[in-house]
DNA sequence: CCTCCACAGGAAGCGCAGGAGT
DNA sequence: ACTCCTGCGCTTCCTGTGGAGG
């Protein structure tokens, strides 16, 4: 003893129930409640379209339309554990196979957590989409069952990779003998639907369903609910739900934007060593959150986004508020030098910024300025602050951070 | 009304890493 | 050892375009 005495501080405080929390698990995201306020008709419906499949039936494909934290994951996982589970007990061969198209975001990648599913091992590359798929299909046959195939975020890999799978999912049925698949296709996006093929679309959207955002009322009722479990008796504070709602509500009725600020909340409370968790903390959680979001996106950014970022950041520091494309390409190139690096092209760099503004890390818009040129405007869209302190630690960057590019009084005598 | 700027952003394809089969 | 496959980041080449100025 007294070698840590910090450390064994903390941990006693946390021991002697120190703990605002009684269990803080329930408020992460990818818990799935016994209790799905407001879902009610989702559950049902979705319950109705498989309840058919307990009887032997193959049930049918179904999109999922929402924004994000309007509890579609939620409720497709919940009916589908329920589901296996009665499965099991009457004796149904019904499985089903949740994969997140965000995390696993291209065809090969899916078609082999399929497999994985089914137990068969398929190396993450070196073989064709086609032998993967071959391999999947044969398996599928073999295990004669009702395959539930789940794509969440199903958007992400159409943008991404088109709907060839999609086609070939839908149609594998034709091509098994003594098992069927079925596919719930889970989208962010509402106008994910012009993005298919006509015959992908009939099949994969035999059944539609879509879920509106939770309104403030609702909200309070999802987090009171998850409130009583994540926490002791008596640590919120009367409002506490209504505001993490309404601040949710505001955005667009996203749930798991609550939850979090529930929690973090709650954690801020604890550390400070409040024994309640006041207004004050659900307001710093707020900021908190986006503070950490950003800060991570910066930091595992690569290289080159650095430099398109730091370009950006240079320019408005010289008083140029909004660059334009051609602007931050040009401080691009003499950053890129000053490392040592060869440059990477316009068109590359153009992505580069599409990508960062689509991060939430700049706000570009496409202008046409007549005359002189249709091109992007760029701005950052987060604190200075934030970039200069991302660049702590590397001496390389935080040189490129103050330095001056020559081609600034080129551009700024432009204008 | 036409022109023409300064790009946007699609398409194709290249080189590489990492893996399978042979 | 060799060939063939994929995904990924990137380049090259390309066509398209909103609107100020003529």
């Amino acid at each position: 003893m007294g070698r840590n005495d910090v450390l064994d501080e903390v941990f006693e405080h946390f021991l002697k129930g120190g703990s605002l929390f009684q269990d803080r698990n329930v408020l992460r995201n990818d818990y799935v409640p016994d209790i799905l306020p407001h879902r009610g008709e989702q559950i049902r419906y979705v319950g109705e379209i498989y309840a058919p499949t307990l009887g032997g039936s193959h049930g049918s494909n179904i999109l999922v339309y929402g924004k994000t934290g309007t509890g579609k994951t939620a409720v497709i996982k919940y009916v589908l554990n329920r589901l296996t589970h009665r499965a099991c007990e009457v004796g149904a061969p019904i499985k089903a196979c949740y994969v997140n198209c965000r995390l696993v975001n291209t065809e090969y990648r899916v078609l082999s957590n399929l497999c994985a599913a089914l137990n068969v091992k398929v190396p993450f590359t070196g073989l064709a989409v086609g032998e993967v798929f071959e391999r999947f299909r044969s398996c599928l046959d073999s295990h004669k069952i009702l395959f539930i195939i789940i794509l969440d975020e199903i958007d992400a890999l159409v943008e991404t990779r088109g709907d060839t799978l999609l086609y070939k999912l839908t149609r594998i049925n034709e091509n098994l003998q003594h098992s069927r698949a079925s596919i719930i296709g889970i989208s962010n996006d509402l106008r994910f639907k012009e993005l298919l093929d006509p015959r992908v679309l009939s099949s994969l959207g035999e059944e539609e369903i879509v879920f509106r955002p939770y309104n403030a009322t609702e909200l309070r009722d999802i987090l009171l609910n998850r409130a009583q479990l994540a926490f002791r008796d008596g640590v919120l504070f009367d409002g506490a739900l209504s505001l993490c709602a309404a601040l949710a509500a505001a955005e667009h009725g996203d749930a798991r934007r609550a939850l979090d600020l529930l929690r973090v909340a709650g954690e801020l409370g604890e550390r400070e060593g409040s024994g309640i968790i006041m207004e004050g903390h659900i307001r710093l959680a707020e900021k908190r959150i986006e503070h950490d979001r950003i800060s991570e996106a910066l930091e595992n950014l690569p290289l080159h986004s650095k430099l398109v970022l730091c370009s950006v950041y240079l320019l408005r520091k010289a008083g140029v508020s909004s660059a334009i494309t051609g602007d931050v390409f040009e401080v691009y190139g003499e950053l890129s030098g000053q490392m040592g690096l060869a440059p990477l092209t316009q068109r590359r760099v153009s992505s580069l910024i599409n990508e960062l503004d689509v991060i939430g890390l700049l706000n570009t818009r496409v202008v046409s300025m007549g005359r002189y040129g249709r091109t992007k405007k760029v701005r950052l869209s987060i604190a200075h602050g934030l970039i200069r302190g991302s660049f702590k630690g590397d001496d390389r960057l935080e040189r490129l951070i103050n330095y001056t590019p020559g081609c600034l009084s080129v551009i700024l005598s432009k204008r």
